[in-house]
DNA sequence: GCCAACGTTGGC
DNA sequence: GCCAACGTTGGC
């Protein structure tokens, strides 16, 4: 469970290494490099990559420590900001450390009476805006199962394709995809 | 609370 | 490097 820290102290966010994890190596890791990040495929105007980070929102303790934090937790945060450590799985490690500042990022409640998007971030891992509406993980599971079969911007989404990485990479298709919901 | 999926560990 | 045992994630 990634897990953002409420971190005092004018935490700006991605921090080298997350106390909670295991602790980085600050080796060549990179080289377990993630398949893909999206931008491989075409130049897109935007430079950006675009995220989805999972939290949960709900109390729950591991090892006596309450691991809850919602967005209204991160929104709480002095600058609204906080620091996004706990994060043990490698994968997610190498694409945390591909972020760059100001991107942005999905806020996934994850392990929850309501899985869904939250709302949105930036990378430093700043509140930005709730979701219009919240986007509930059933609805965006019945767009990707539909998509699988049109084509559709949702066929390859990682929340469903790499079930339990708690930080993901989306693509600009995903992301716009997903945003249209709002309107919905 | 259950348990499927899947990542990690460690013996060989 | 294989693979069984084990641990974790996270939906339901």
């Amino acid at each position: 469970m990634p897990r953002p820290r409420k971190r005092l102290a004018g935490a700006a966010g991605l921090d080298k290494k997350g106390p909670a994890g295991k602790h980085v190596k600050t080796k060549n890791t990179e080289s377990s490099s993630p398949q893909k990040i999206p931008a491989s495929k075409n130049c897109e105007k935007n430079t950006g990559s675009y995220w989805l980070m999972k939290s949960e929102p709900e109390s729950r303790l591991e090892k006596g420590v309450d691991v809850k934090f919602g967005i209204e937790d991160l929104k709480a945060q002095p600058k609204q900001t906080a620091c996004w450590d706990g994060v043990r799985n490698y994968q997610a490690r190498n694409f945390l450390r591909a972020m760059k500042v100001d991107e942005e990022a999905f806020f996934y409640h994850s392990n929850c009476k309501e899985p869904g998007i939250a709302g949105l971030m930036k990378v430093d891992v700043q509140f930005v805006r709730m979701m219009k509406r919240f986007i509930p993980l059933a609805e965006l599971k019945t767009h990707h199962q539909a998509h699988k079969a049109t084509g559709g911007p949702l066929k390859n989404m990682a929340l469903f394709t790499r079930q339990r990485l708690s930080v993901q990479p989306l693509t600009q298709e995903e992301f716009d995809f997903i945003l249209s919901l709002e309107e919905k």
